[in-house]
DNA sequence: GTAGAGGCTGTACGTTCGTACAGGACGGTG
DNA sequence: CACCGTCCTGTACGAACGTACAGCCTCTAC
């Protein structure tokens, strides 16, 4: 064994792995052994380079914060609806852990990136649905926000400017039919 | 106490409270724990009426069966997604168990319950896709269901006939729009 | 009144999870 | 060579899960 790269690289592999693992099978599934057994390692080695388990998620997150404050420069309408697109086919890979995973997860504490994803998603419910929804305009939220997500987790081998296209065609058809 | 009913209340009891878990916060997420203090009783008693734990979901799925078989009986098409709609809010407590929570659990062995209900969700997603899907196809497979099932599961607070009728409107909106 | 089934509790077991800790192998620096 | 920080392993712990089992209470049937 050569054990070839440094400390750095098997970081890498390790947040991969988890960013493979955590998109098929969801945050709460995935253990840490699962983790390390698609990397070749222990738990404990995996453990060791992310501790706690939540840091694993948070890392994986983290690069897409820029496009996250980017995105909630636009204020509304089409537009946002276009660049949610964009954003959310970008990030398919851990669209789930923002979306579903974060909240479900123990109940985070305030101040930790758990309840800044949470403020997140419901800013961006916030900005669908506009001001004191009305259950029609809430039934239509929840439509298209389910329908970003699902598909993108769900086409994952696909690439990722043909989802982009198909779905945008989705979601502007969905924002321009809603009451 | 009167321990008024006999073990039938309860029964029904633990159901009801394992139907609103389980809509909530999923299947693998909600312990027998969980449901058997909503109840006002011990995890053990819960686990005396429904033994293993599967057979919570599968006499929760149950009473939709009849309901499957009458939307399979339709061939595709745009009736079809009226009536998948329809479907999806009537039975929108257990929906989450049989789109997402089923097939996660501890792979089913054939001939199990869990394997009808993966059967079940295949089908009415090739129904939607049709034959041999291409990549835009796919998309909007997934965009539509990922709309019924999200839609219903966050807006359980509000009337059905409410929520049918946004979702059909949203549901058709996708399907027409198709490519 | 006595036997027995049904309903439920208390306790305990095995597994799996994330985590903690001690120790060993390795490589660079004094 | 000796030292030390980095990387990783082995082991172990507590908690939570579903499950198994023995016992008790209550109501019904005979």
């Amino acid at each position: 064994m050569t054990t070839s790269g440094n400390g750095d690289d098997t970081r890498e592999r390790i947040l991969q792995a988890a960013r493979a693992l955590f998109a098929e099978r969801g945050y709460a599934a995935t253990s840490l052994a699962d983790i390390a057994s698609a990397v070749g390692l222990t738990k404990t080695a995996v453990a060791y380079h992310f501790h706690p388990k939540d840091r694993l998620a948070t890392e994986l997150i983290a690069p897409a914060a820029e496009d996250i404050v980017a995105l909630l420069a636009i204020g509304g309408g089409r537009v946002f609806v276009t660049e949610l697109v964009t954003f959310v086919v970008r990030h398919r890979a851990i669209i789930r852990l923002i979306m579903d995973d974060i909240r479900h997860a123990d109940s985070a504490p305030p101040g930790s990136p758990g309840e800044a994803i949470r403020a997140f998603r419901d800013e961006i419910y916030n900005r669908l649905a506009g001001p004191d929804p009305d259950p029609a305009r809430r039934v239509r939220t929840w439509t298209l926000l389910g329908a970003l997500q699902y598909s993108v987790v769900e086409t994952a081998d696909l690439p990722e400017e043909t989802v982009r296209k198909s779905l945008l065609a989705a979601a502007l058809a969905l924002w321009d039919s809603r009451g």
